[in-house]
DNA sequence: CTGTTAGCGCATTCAC
DNA sequence: GTGAATGCGCTAACAG
C-alpha cells in the first residue's frame, strides 16, 4: 500500500512512452531496491562504493540504476551525511558584482571535488537586512559544507558550518573575510579627478549598512581633505548601489544650480546609472562631466564611454576565499584577506577645461 | 538521552558567549519548541500560519524563534512539503554566457515568491556529459519546483518537476525550451564579414553536442555558399566554446600557410581567445584580421578592441524561460520561445584593404 | 555478504 | 489547543 503511494508508476521508467509530457515521479532508492530485488541499504552501499557487496549483487544493482537513471537525492543524502561536497554562495541578489566573485569562487572550485551552489536569498524576501542569516540557517548544516557570503550586512552570529565573509559589513571584525581596501581605493579615485583639475567633485554613496560604503566615502573626504578643497555637504547623494536608487541620486547632483563637474559613484552600477541620466540632461561624458565607478565589472569597459574605475580583483577575491573557506574545512584558522585597490583610467574622465 | 543527542549544546544559542569560533549547531524547531515550552508540532503551526493556535502562545514562539535566529532548514522542509518555492537554474559550468541567463531568471522571479538556486553540475564531475540529468535528479523533486536548464548536452527525459531549456542540444524538440535564431544570426555574422570583402572567412566551431554549435556552422556555410564563396574545410578549426580549446583551434587557423582574413567564432569566448592569439602572433585587430563573435556578453564590448559580435538577448531569455516554468508551475502548457538575433558591429572588423 | 533498525529535521494527521 | 506518532529518501550501525 505504502508502496503505491511512493510510486504511482510502477512501470520502470524506460518502459513507458514519452507520449506526454506529465510529471514521472522521481526514481528514488527503493524503486531501484525493488527492481534489482535488493534491499534499499544495499543499494546505498553500491552506490557509495562501500565494500562487502558481491560483485555480482554489484553489478546487478549499478545496471538497474543506469536503466532507471537514479540519481541520489542531494536533500535527502545531505540529512543523513556528514559532509555534501557543496559549498554554497549566499548573496542577497544575482547583480555583476556578485556573479564575477561567484565566477572565481567556481573556477577556483573546478579543481576540487565540491559543486558550488548559489542562492540568492532576498530575491523573494524584499531588500530584508539580514538575508544572509536567513539564508545560512535555510541551507548550512544540511545542504551545505561551507558558504561564501557576499557583502553580508549584519555580523554574523557562529554559524553551523565553516564561512567566510565577502565585502563584510565590519571591515575585517570577526570570522573570515576578504575585502578590497576600500579607504586607498576610493582616495585613488578622487585624487585622480582633483589631480585632472576638478574641485567641484560629487559623491554618490553606497549602501549605508555596507562598511565598503562607508569607507568609500571617507577615502573621499580625505583626498578632498588633502587637497584642501572644502567638503560640501549637497555634493553627497545616495546610490545605494543599486540602479533605482543611484538615478534618483545621480539626478538630485546634476540638477544642482552649481553643478558638479566630477562624480565619484560609490560603484559601478551607479556610476553607469550617472552617466545615464547625464545623458537625459544633454550632458556628454566626459566633456561636460566626469565619472568615476567602483569595482570593474564588465559592464563598466563595456559602456560607452568606457568608464574610469577603481578595479577590485573579483575573481581572485573568490578564489581567495574558497582558499580561506577549504583551510577551515580542513580544520584550520583562517583569517583575512585584504586586496589592493587599482584605478584604471578609461574614457569617462578627463581634464577640466580651463575656462571654469 | 535521544535529546542531549539532537542538541549536544542544550543552553539556548543566546546564553553562550561566542567566544570561540567553534561551529554553533544549527537552531532547530525542537530548540524552539523547547524554549518556548510547547511542542514541535505547535511550533510548526505558528511558523506556517496554520489557526488554531491561541494568541498568547503563537506570540510566544514567535519571540522565541526571533531570538534563537531560528529559520527552518530548506532541506527538512522541502523533504515533506509539497513546493519550495525555490527554482533551480542547473548549469555545466558558471561562465558569462550562464550567468547573463541567470540574471535574467533572477530578475523577473524579484516579483514572485520564488527564491532563486543556481547550481554548478560538472565542476566537480568534469565535463561529464549528461550533468544535467545528474543536477536534475540530484535536486528535482526534493529541493527545487521547477528548473531552468542552461546548454542542457542530452535530451532529457521526462523530469519529475517542470522544466525549461536555454539553448537545448534538440533544436526545439521535446519540452519548453528557449533559444535564439542561431542559423540566422551566423548568417548575419558571416554576411557582415563577406561585405566587408572577405573571402578567406575561417569558423571557429562550438561545442559539438550542442545544436546551437551546428546552426551557427550551418549558417556560416549557407552564407558562403549563397556568396558564391567555395567552402574550404581547412578553414574550420574547433573551438568548443571554451577558452582553452578555442585557443588551440585559433592557433590552427592562424599559423595556416594560407592565413584567413577573418574569423567568426562560435561565441564570444573564443572570438576573445581568438583575438589574444593573433596578438601573440604580430597580428592587429582588426587591421590584419576581423574578427566575429555570437552572444554579446559584457565582455565582448569591454575587450580591445570591442567584438563585433551577434547578439543574443540573454536578459530577456532567461525571463522568458521563466515565463514559460510559471505557466508550467501553474498547470499549464508551454512551449517553444524563439529570440531574434541581432547583428551588433563594434572595432573588431573593418573592410578587407583593396590589396589583396 | 545482506537485510533490519534507527534516526537526520521537519510537517502532517490524529488523538487527547 | 496541543502533542505524540509517522514518514519523506537516505545512510550508518548492527544483526543475521
Amino acid at each position: 500500500m505504502t508502496e503505491l503511494r511512493t510510486t504511482p508508476t510502477p512501470e520502470p521508467a524506460s518502459a513507458h512512452p514519452e507520449r506526454s509530457v506529465r510529471r514521472a515521479s522521481r526514481v528514488t532508492i527503493r524503486d531501484v531496491a525493488r527492481t534489482a530485488g535488493v534491499s534499499v541499504a544495499t543499494v546505498s552501499k553500491v552506490i557509495n562504493g562501500r565494500d562487502g557487496i558481491a560483485e555480482a549483487t554489484s553489478a546487478r544493482v549499478l545496471r538497474v540504476v543506469e536503466d532507471l537513471g537514479y540519481e541520489s537525492s542531494l536533500v535527502a543524502a545531505s540529512m543523513r551525511r556528514r559532509r555534501t561536497h557543496v559549498i554554497g554562495v549566499l548573496v542577497a541578489e544575482f547583480e555583476p558584482f556578485a556573479l564575477q566573485l561567484l565566477q572565481g569562487v567556481s573556477d577556483s572550485l573546478a579543481d576540487t571535488s565540491y559543486d558550488v551552489l548559489a542562492y540568492a536569498g532576498s530575491v523573494s524576501a524584499g531588500d530584508h537586512v539580514g538575508w544572509e542569516r536567513r539564508s545560512l540557517s535555510r541551507l548550512a548544516g544540511t545542504l551545505i559544507d561551507g558558504a561564501v557570503l557576499v557583502t553580508p550586512t549584519v555580523a554574523l552570529p557562529s554559524a553551523s558550518v565553516p564561512v567566510v565573509a565577502i565585502d563584510p559589513h565590519t571591515g575585517s571584525a570577526g570570522p573570515a573575510t576578504v575585502d578590497t581596501d576600500n579607504l586607498a581605493g576610493a582616495r585613488l579615485a578622487t585624487e585622480h579627478l582633483i589631480a585632472l583639475g576638478h574641485r567641484r567633485i560629487a559623491h554618490l554613496r553606497g549602501r549605508g549598512d555596507l562598511e565598503s560604503a562607508r569607507l568609500r566615502e571617507q577615502g573621499y573626504r580625505d583626498a578632498l581633505a588633502d587637497a584642501g578643497i572644502p567638503f560640501d555637504p549637497a555634493l553627497i547623494a545616495e546610490g545605494g548601489y543599486r540602479a533605482p536608487e543611484a538615478s534618483r541620486g545621480a539626478a538630485t547632483l546634476l540638477d544642482l544650480a552649481d553643478r558638479p563637474t566630477a562624480v565619484f559613484a560609490a560603484n559601478d552600477l551607479s556610476a553607469i546609472e550617472t552617466v545615464r541620466v547625464a545623458a537625459t540632461r544633454g550632458l556628454r561624458i566626459p566633456d561636460d562631466l566626469s565619472v568615476v565607478g567602483f569595482d570593474d565589472i564588465p559592464e563598466a569597459s563595456a559602456c560607452e564611454p568606457s568608464l574610469t574605475t577603481v578595479r577590485q580583483p573579483l575573481h581572485r577575491m573568490g578564489a581567495a576565499a574558497v582558499q580561506l573557506l577549504l583551510t577551515m574545512l580542513d580544520g584550520g584558522e583562517a583569517g583575512h584577506h585584504r586586496m589592493p585597490a587599482e584605478l584604471i583610467v578609461r574614457g569617462s574622465t578627463r581634464p577640466l577645461p580651463e575656462h571654469t
